[in-house]
DNA sequence: CACAGTGTCCTATGACATTAGGACAGTCAA
DNA sequence: TTGACTGTCCTAATGTCATAGGACACTGTG
């Protein structure tokens, strides 16, 4: 878990700080029950301020994503089940997909070049997943 | 071209009309060299500012989409060859996609449920380019 | 040319998000 | 209990977004 933000992309930090624990979360880089680093050692390693760092693990924990105990730290949770409805998640993921979509086509990228890159980055997704799980 | 804003969705209503207009582009809705609503006249149908207007199509100017003629209007570009590299322009997409991908592990949705999902995205994408292309 | 339409630029203002620092409260081991 | 750690709350500074209105330059038509 070493995170890194980016001040210049309009992306703000708080967020880019949710999407890679997210993302180290979903690829096996941290495990259930892991602690994640403190609120004060994320924000000096990060150079940022502590309530930014604050304010990622509040969203993280907004989302389901991690549980934080006052007083004892920030850790992973299990990945329990979904609360949302399985429609309800496609359609989160439709709209992603559609706007993925839209720029394919300014980009001039064709449907069966879109389609084989999602399983180039599904197949790469998962042999990181293999990495991490085999340490 | 009927544009629609959500001023409550936390998106800045500039780029919901940037998102609105490569869409209706992509999708066929706007033709190449066909002139955009002015900035007074979309201003006042989504009683908004005309600057905020403005905005937006400035920034699609700059990506390269619309073409602004002072004084004339607003009009769609042909669309011309992508000025980026394959490589470039896949790059661009498959950092999307692995964030989608991400998105997709924390809904679980599994990998061949994101595939089919995406393709059934594209025809019904296509779909809407044939409709529009028809009239 | 005149004129109505177009996009552009300027300043000011208010609302909100983001970041920041200081103070406070809970946890846990020595 | 003490002390160092943890997360949390409060308030302020800064930046962005949207609004508002005025003024200007350009285009196309008559």
């Amino acid at each position: 878990m070493k995170p890194h933000v980016n001040f210049r992309s309009g992306v703000p930090v708080y967020l880019q700080i949710v999407q890679q624990v997210k993302a180290a979360a979903a690829g096996g880089a941290l495990r259930p029950g892991e602690a994640l680093p403190s609120v004060r050692a994320l924000a000096e390693e990060l150079r940022i301020n502590r309530n930014t760092a604050a304010r990622a693990y509040a969203e993280l924990e907004s989302e389901g994503v991690i549980e934080t105990r006052q007083g004892a730290g920030c850790f992973l949770k299990a990945n329990g089940v979904s609360p949302l409805k399985r429609a309800v998640r496609s359609d989160r993921l439709a709209a992603e997909l559609d706007a993925v979509i839209v720029q394919a086509h300014h980009l001039q990228v064709g449907d069966d070049d879109l389609k084989s890159l999602l399983a180039a980055r599904l197949e790469a997704f998962r042999e990181r997943q293999q990495t991490r799980s085999a340490d």
